[in-house]
DNA sequence: TGTACATCAGTGAACGCGCGTTCACTGATGTAC
DNA sequence: TGTACATCAGTGAACGCGCGTTCACTGATGTAC
């Protein structure tokens, strides 16, 4: 790649950041500026329109890049749930909240945007989670099956609830993250995994019966 | 009431009116303007401020008759449940879906606002969650108690994915409503339903697990 | 009941500000010879 | 390698627009006598 363009590549992917930075702060995306974005990269409001047409491309190559991640991380966790020996919930959530912790921007956007302001980030999120709850079907039922569940056909209901209830999930971790004091802090990390597990088993009891 | 008093009220209630149209439309709090809202109402910009300090203090009052609507719904729910001969996972879920038909705006401005750009909605609307998880354990317990379930400890935790999911639900739904064609809408909806009741039955095996 | 004054919801002009978008430009980087 | 021209990411001025907010006002409604 050329000098120039490495250099436009890297002012494009600042931009990016930039929009997923101050969403994951909390702003709808619907209400951040391309001024606001050009500022916060160092440019000029005009040399945005050198990277993205307007506002909403920007959004969909954000959300795009944000899905990607989302579903790297996401198949991460799956193969650690697989190959554990016994699979085991506690785990799960601990890599889970590990996952969403390391990288939370994407969790924030997802759930931020998901009914938020803007209509075409609606639909693609809501198509991705759709897709998540394809693969995540895929890949366990094959672990069902030769475990000889009664429902199978109920799977991909239950994952429906378990990818819905991950996100709400990765909210309230990042919320008790905010906390100031140390100590409320690890009280109600812990506090909130052995909830959050314990939901999960509850929610994968039905599976079984 | 004097007459003044009661022009004022009006204007008032129709500026709150508007904001929750416009919410419900799709449109995030937090890029809804005064100015757009008293257009919507037939009145001038600084006629706003005959009523309200703020756009925060007009979201306020918005919050509060949303949730005590919601509330009340919320509470019809449960005694239809409640005297139910058996109580029954796809009545409880029709009546839900039936509510939620009726008045769709405030659970539309609860699901999205729950983790919207407005901080002050944000940590108002998760306070009201937690209300209703708190009631509706109360109002389940006995019941529960009486039918001799083994972990009623899990109970809160489970009607805490109870009202996260069901804000889903009632998205879903209103998704659906807003389809063009009558036969593929009345397809959807009828899978819709059945597969929440059915979600419905796997999460509540949990409990009697 | 009639009059004189007070209240106050709604008005309309004006302000400064950040916004998206246009345009002609600049100067570093790339390319052809 | 050096030169002459092309490309194009980033610039800076300018625009019209909707925004929130201020202010002095108006005239219908309310109150006191």
């Amino acid at each position: 790649m050329s000098l120039r363009e490495e250099r436009k590549q890297q002012s494009h992917q600042a931009i990016i950041d930039a929009a997923l930075v101050l969403s994951s702060r909390g702003r709808a995306f619907s209400n951040i500026s391309l001024r606001e974005l050009s500022r916060e990269v160092g440019l000029v409001p005009t040399a945005f329109y050198r990277h993205f047409k307007d506002m909403q491309q920007l959004g969909t190559e954000l959300l795009d890049q944000v899905a990607l991640k989302l579903k790297s991380v996401l198949n991460q966790l799956v193969d650690a749930y697989l190959h554990q020996v016994h699979s085991d919930s506690e785990t799960s959530i601990s890599l889970f909240f590990q996952a969403v912790e390391e990288h939370p921007e994407p969790w924030l956007f997802f759930a931020t945007e998901r009914w938020g302001g803007s209509d075409f980030l609606r639909s693609s999120i809501e198509r991705e989670l759709q897709y998540w709850v394809s693969d995540l079907v895929d890949e366990l039922e094959n672990l069902y099956a030769a475990q000889g569940i009664e429902q199978p056909q109920h799977l991909k209901l239950l994952i429906q609830m378990l990818v819905d209830l991950s996100l709400n999930w990765a909210m309230g971790w990042m919320n008790i993250q905010g906390l100031a004091e140390a100590e409320v802090k690890a009280l109600r990390r812990q506090e909130f995994k052995a909830q959050t597990v314990i939901q999960m088993q509850l929610l994968f009891q039905g599976i079984h019966a």
